[in-house]
DNA sequence: GTCTATAAGATGATAGAC
DNA sequence: GTCTATCATCTTATAGAC
């Protein structure tokens, strides 16, 4: 049950944990090669070229994501909960040791991105605002969110104030700063 | 009067331009060479290495920025036309062809800047923090501002909010998001 | 100031032995 | 599957001629 991480798996934890760190134009088959204990050729066998690489990173998240949205959805019907647990995954990241988002990372390096890899980052994107219009949506018909514009503009502005307080929250190298940003952000919606 | 851009000048140019758009780990010294048409060794004479470079780049950039800052609190005012044109500084740049903030760029690298580069990136994002905090002060007391909590946290929701705005819009292809999104997130506290 | 030449190292990637 | 060996290319940076 407890088998040993296979090194296919290992080669993908890694890559995302570098690349969460640094990027992804400044990790490499040598950074891996280091961590894991295999040599760079090897990596080539499981994932012949690096867009491949990140691609399936970036894919394998998303699925993990959208797992964890898909439980607060099993775990309670009340809009403003369902909130509350969206921004918890976000504020445990964090207080685990994240600086940032992981495709937040990847998405300042959109323009130097292949294609595939591309599509991974936007869609990720796209998983948060289409589970959080559906959400605000029907706190807005149940009269217990207060939403007076677009649904879709509120959605968006979670995920960007979300991200953009991870961004900021680094460069003053204080991660605490990230919480009472999201809260306030929240709050507006939950008031 | 309208002599000639100096060397010195077009190599910042070239590199802000640049790391604007691909971030501080994929431009290069090449690069720069290519569009400025001179040689790579050429660049050192003026700036010995990269950090040098780039640090002079985002302190001009900064410089500027603030400029553009003291002009809004020249022209008017009153508070919620103050925001109204800070607003505007960020839709004009993303109305130009800009994708991102050339600093939201470097904060996504931030782990990987040399640290005279870090701390004029953070000093970027103190700058706008600082002002803000300022006229949005002046609003709540003034009353015509919709501020219930701290103003400081305020200031720094529209910071991250920006910033996230554009990070996020660009992975849809789509900076005409970014508009509508900023305009709720600055709506909330003029309403 | 700008050039040629060169360095020492990293990069992603491949061929072929074991 | 994993290795050694090798590749062409790119990276920042320096020495020294003009």
């Amino acid at each position: 049950m407890s088998e040993q991480t296979d090194t296919l798996s290992q080669i993908m934890d890694v890559a995302q944990q570098i690349m969460h760190v640094r990027g992804y134009n400044s990790f490499s088959y040598a950074n891996i090669s280091q961590e894991v204990g295999i040599k760079k050729a090897s990596i080539h066998y499981y994932f012949p070229n690096k867009s491949d690489l990140v691609r399936e990173v970036v894919a394998r998240h998303r699925r993990w994501f959208r797992a964890e949205l898909e439980k607060i959805i099993q775990q309670t019907a009340d809009p403003r909960s369902r909130l509350e647990l969206y921004a918890r995954l976000y504020f445990d990241a964090m207080e685990n040791g994240d600086q940032m988002c992981f495709c937040g990372m990847l998405a300042a390096d959109f323009p130097t991105l292949p294609p595939d890899v591309r599509a991974e980052v936007e869609g990720f994107f796209a998983d948060n605002e289409i589970w959080l219009t559906r959400v605000i949506g029907e706190g807005k018909a149940a009269g217990v969110l207060h939403v007076t514009e677009s649904v879709e503009i509120e959605a968006q502005l979670l995920v960007s104030g979300i991200e953009g307080a991870m961004l900021v929250a680094r460069t003053h190298g204080d991660v605490r700063r990230f919480r009472p940003i999201v809260q306030r952000l929240f709050g507006k919606l939950l008031a």
